[in-house]
DNA sequence: CTTACAACCGTACCGAACTACGGAGTCAAG
DNA sequence: CTTGACTCCGTAGTTCGGTACGGTTGTAAG
């Protein structure tokens, strides 16, 4: 089931990615590189596409490389306490994600059920969704609002 | 409510960005620019703040800059129809999201619970919950699996 | 054994999304 | 009415995540 049967050009296709990709992952450490026996080519397995495929998902989540090495490395076994530890903090913001998502799902629902029905409306619907829980008045620090800048 | 009380640093601290991001989005158009009576200086609302949270959240969960700008495009009354059309696309994109993200969680919930009890498993539960409906084999366009490259 | 297409590998370049910089203008406090 | 922090604006630089290029080596078909 596993067998290293693909070229790196079969596995970038099958995975749906650029060669290039595959050897910037590598790179990155994302991916392993298989052993290339006495100055032969190198194969990848079915395993390989489905890593890759996990990658490009979590990152049409918003999940950036870094994090994903993160993920990744929760599942190799060894160092077991700090895995349970770091899954506990990527869950809650997985979690946080998940709320928000519902919340977009649930306004573009609407707005694809109502759709016109509501006109003159002034305040958006989808912006009003994501309020949850943030704090947003001014600072006041002067009398004018004058703050140093945040660190972006 | 929504008078136009905060200076652009004020308002860039409000909603916890760069004040170079502000100016960024909007020369992107994802922003207003305020009027700037005579030379004055431009001020900004407590909507402007929720507008950009809602940018960094959409950020957050995998949108680019232009999908948020579509998302943000329909809630502005005009273009009925086409509005629906979007809206429908953005929530089946939304709904994929949301698929993905639910396996994620819930694969680091059980990993959380059950931690280091799964000794010697091989394969990652993270990448096999995303397996879904994927095609993963090789596609042997000749004997050797040549094929041409994907356009990542 | 040639020949053509891949794999290999280092380096250079790319677009997206910021982030910094510098010089001129604004403005509130002293 | 000066001073210093802040705004404005254009342009340049940075980081992230790839993508392209080009020269060398591997390899399968003829």
């Amino acid at each position: 089931m596993s067998n290293e049967e693909f070229t790196i050009g079969a596995f970038a296709a099958a995975a749906d990615v650029n060669v290039e990709t595959i050897r910037f992952y590598q790179r990155r450490r994302l991916l392993r590189e298989p052993p290339r026996p006495f100055g032969r080519i190198r194969r990848y397995s079915a395993d390989d596409v489905a890593r890759v495929r996990f990658i490009k998902t979590a990152q049409g989540l918003g999940f950036s490389l870094d994090e994903i090495a993160g993920l990744l490395r929760l599942e190799d076994g060894t160092h077991c306490v700090e895995a349970r530890v770091a899954a506990e903090e990527k869950l809650a913001g997985v979690r946080t994600k998940l709320i928000d998502l519902q919340r977009i799902e649930a306004v573009l629902g609407e707005l694809v059920e109502e759709c016109c029905a509501a006109t003159g409306n002034v305040r958006c619907p989808l912006i009003d969704a994501l309020q949850h829980e943030r704090d947003v008045r001014p600072q006041s620090v002067t009398s004018t609002g004058r703050v140093r800048r945040a660190a972006g």
